[in-house]
DNA sequence: CCGAAAATAT
DNA sequence: GATATTTTCG
């Protein structure tokens, strides 16, 4: 009984799929529609990718480690402090990976990413599409991000970045008298202020390109559904 | 069916 | 040895 129902077997043996760039795309482009990381499941995922040559179990297994990548990245990122941080850490990664901050810009550039290691299909994924390409008419990446439009995101990172460059000022006026080694301290996190800084302007923009592309989808849709086309 | 973990393959 | 992908298991 060899039902070879749905994958495409070399000569009896399982063809080991390759996640390239562009099936990777159509992978996220499918979570998005169903909501987001969280909630897209391997069946729905695959019933929307479309892709013959592609099983339950595979799209189950890429999603498994795209979670997985999605937890390491925001993790070197959010240096979890007491309560002050609120937006979650997969969620966090996932504005990264589909709004793409390109990794080597900085924010979440190769300094984040604790030593040096990169995860090279997740990491180069995100290359591609960077805020430019927000304001560009894409449908396609439009698509993308459709999933993220709206959310309670925004804010959240916003708060985020204001409640840590509290903190750290807080650390570094409590003392009124120090020694040289505080004062190298204090050096270094004047450097961190700056690092935040530079990030929560970052994610402003990020947030502000959200705001621009979620008015531009909303008349997309609203054209759509007004004037049938055909 | 799903997700996590173990097993293989590259 | 490390990753990527597959298979097994609960």
């Amino acid at each position: 009984m060899m039902k070879n129902t749905n994958e495409h077997e070399k000569n009896g043996k399982k063809e080991r799929v390759a996640w390239s760039e562009e099936l990777h795309r159509k992978f996220i482009v499918a979570v998005n529609h169903l909501g987001g990381i969280d909630k897209a499941a391997p069946k729905k995922i695959m019933a929307l990718m479309k892709d013959e040559k592609l099983t339950k179990e595979n799209v189950a297994s890429h999603l498994q480690k795209y979670r997985l990548h999605l937890k390491k990245v925001s993790t070197t990122f959010v240096p979890n402090q007491e309560g002050s941080i609120q937006f979650h850490a997969i969620n966090a990664a996932a504005v990264v990976q589909n709004v793409s901050i390109a990794p080597s810009d900085g924010v979440f550039g190769p300094n984040s990413t604790s030593n040096g290691k990169r995860d090279i299909n997740f990491c180069e994924w995100g290359h591609g599409n960077r805020i430019m390409a927000l304001t560009e008419e894409n449908s396609s990446l439009m698509e993308e991000h459709r999933g993220y439009l709206g959310n309670e995101q925004h804010k959240s990172q916003s708060t985020f970045m204001a409640n840590n460059l509290g903190l750290i000022r807080d650390l570094v006026t409590s003392s009124s008298s120090c020694n040289s080694q505080e004062l190298t301290e204090i050096a270094e996190l004047r450097h961190e202020m700056a690092a935040i800084r530079h990030e929560n302007h970052q994610l402003r923009e990020v947030v502000e390109a959200m705001k621009a592309q979620q008015d531009m989808l909303m008349q997309a849709i609203l054209q759509r559904t007004i004037v049938p086309r055909r």
